[in-house]
DNA sequence: TGTACATCAGTGAACGCGCGTTCACTGATGTAC
DNA sequence: TGTACATCAGTGAACGCGCGTTCACTGATGTAC
């Protein structure tokens, strides 16, 4: 048995159980080790352990295999964010908080796919599935801000004070990435922090 | 004439007047033009009109050249906000709400280095000079939230609070760069949601 | 149950490409006399 | 002022490499009879 069949652990003979599956996760693998710039076909197919022809029956090329590995990353984040809004009830300070930790624990379960997710150029800007997850998320933040704030969540300030959340939360999800400028935020300080962001309670203006 | 001599605009025969920060510029180009990854030793060999050889009399390798180009862009985000501090006397709210202010511009103006600055990872960890600019940068922030509460800047709140708004800065930056999940945030917003910032006086405690 | 066949997910060899880096070289420049 | 020479920033050709993609192929699987 080979250490690639014991890391991705399949390919029982000829055909695959589900190779557009394990290529994907072998590009998050690959993303998650060796950076964002770390991801070579060649590489996720010797992870999958087939040949470098092998992905193009499942994706058209190199930018497809990218984006739907961003969308699946995508989903597990939107995931993330709506179990932990729905752990608390509307209103509860608790609710701002915990979405915000998912957002930053995903964030630190998977910076390489989370580099790629917001640092993209490359060639995903038009694909109506991943804005989708996006408007999604973004729809769960100012429905939990709204809930916070007493007014429904397509009202401005709502709005407004959801896209401030994220970026506090954006921002500090990167930063500790990054550790280039910031110092590490210890777990209790971070904690603390998003407590009081969920204490912050803006009057709609 | 050539256009590759008319965009960089040098190369009078055989010796060239400044290689060096030639290629960082051509480096600093391509990267605003094609994106973080469109970057290529060669393509910026091109754009300064020299042959592939040329950068080794000058830089030890691809890091080094990348290494450079990001330490130069830091010294210009780092004189953007030390000038936008300086605009403004301490404690003035206005001075929170521009130093921020010209954070926000300067991923603008430069948002292919921006995301190099902020989200490499390849080989620029241990860079004296590099972490030396970082810290300046966190020092001002530091101060002007010190000047800001009315405590020194070493204060535990001060810090605090200094990096909760970096956070707060640096998630707007990107968000608006990627706009992605974010809509697009227009000046009179940003600059109404900059200034609120700047009106926050928290307790230290 | 057994055979014939269509399907299609895989192979593996090959391609052209642009890259980073090296090498022996060349020729412009500044300095010593 | 003029010549000889050391310096060193440039050249251009070459290299090996890994990549993305293609191609004709093969063989496992499911279905029809």
């Amino acid at each position: 048995m080979s250490d690639t069949k014991s890391l991705v652990q399949a390919k029982k003979n000829y055909h695959h159980g589900d190779l557009r599956g394990q290529l994907l996760e072998a590009v998050r693998e690959l993303v998650e080790r060796e950076g964002p710039d770390g991801f070579s076909i060649a590489e996720a197919c010797r992870l999958a352990g087939v040949s470098t022809a092998a992905p193009y029956k499942h994706f058209t090329d190199r930018h497809d295999i990218l984006r739907s590995a961003v969308l699946l990353a995508m989903e597990r984040l939107y995931a993330a964010m709506k179990i932990a809004a729905d752990a608390h009830p509307p209103g509860d300070p608790a609710r701002v908080a915990a979405l915000g930790q998912s957002y930053v624990d995903f964030a630190k379960a998977e910076p390489g796919m989370f580099r790629i997710m917001f640092g993209m150029t490359e060639g995903q800007e038009d694909c109506p599935e991943l804005s989708g997850v996006g408007e999604a998320c973004k729809l769960l933040v100012e429905q939990v801000a709204g809930d916070h704030m007493g007014v429904p969540h397509d009202h401005p300030s709502a709005v407004a004070w959801a896209y401030a959340l994220w970026c506090f939360v954006h921002g500090h999800s990167f930063l500790q990435m990054d550790d280039k400028l910031a110092q590490k935020v210890p777990p209790e300080q971070e904690a603390r922090m998003l407590r009081m962001v969920g204490e912050v309670i803006p009057t709609p203006s």
